[in-house]
DNA sequence: ATGATACTTAAGTATTTGCTTAACTGATGG
DNA sequence: CCATCAGTTAAGCAAATACTTAAGTATCAT
């Protein structure tokens, strides 16, 4: 299932922010409240809130409500998505570094073996 | 050498746009001329040239010109600085569902074998 | 020299982003 | 009940984005 161009622009962009991958690094040691996740950034809830909401619409992060607490967790499966489009095209690269290499090494051989000392 | 927030920030903001990706598609087959970047975008010269410098300021495409024609290059390097960075807290976030998994499994077994039938 | 090519620069604009403050809703605890 | 706590909604604003068109500036080919 490869992941349409628009969910890529979604977490790409969610990546994009200091607060949003704050957010996201205090995730990964467990669940936390939306409180919880403001209190290390410097800005008003709201704010915090809106960051929020970026990342749940990018599928980086699942919140459920309970009682007057929203509770938050990172969805791995969409992180994992973005690490693949990146791992894809850094492989396609350097597979055609190593073809470029060999071919220039050949280039080298062909030379050495074709002069005439 | 961890990147800096800052690099992170431009790195995922410049991944964020599908113009953006598929000039970084295309530059995984090979370096390319500005022109050949805008062939398939829908868009005006200007607006290529705008991207690529958001490409280039992220660290991702590097450039340089000889003649009236600028050649691109992907930079594979920053590439898996940006993957790197998703990498470390997916799997931290992995190995705590791990660990949990394993808690619980301990949980249910001393159940088990603390129960009265 | 002249015209076409390959960008480049500048200026303008509509939209989106990242905040803010103020006012509000809906639990919870005493 | 009523104050507090956790979060929400709304409105507004400055700055950043993603384009556009128009007018350059160097090459390069003839």
């Amino acid at each position: 299932m490869t992941p349409e161009p628009q969910a890529l622009d979604r977490m790409f962009q969610a990546l994009s922010d200091p607060a949003r991958r704050n957010m996201l690094e205090r995730l990964t040691r467990g669940p936390a409240s939306v409180s919880e996740l403001a209190q290390p950034l410097e800005m008003s809830l709201p704010a915090v809130v809106q960051h929020l909401a970026v990342l749940e619409q990018s599928g980086l992060v699942k919140t459920h409500k309970l009682g007057r607490v929203r509770t938050c967790q990172i969805e791995a499966g969409a992180l994992q998505r973005a690490e693949q489009w990146i791992n894809d095209r850094r492989i396609g690269w350097e597979r055609r570094l190593d073809r470029l290499g060999d071919y220039l090494a050949q280039q080298t051989t062909d030379q050495e073996e074709g002069k005439t000392p």
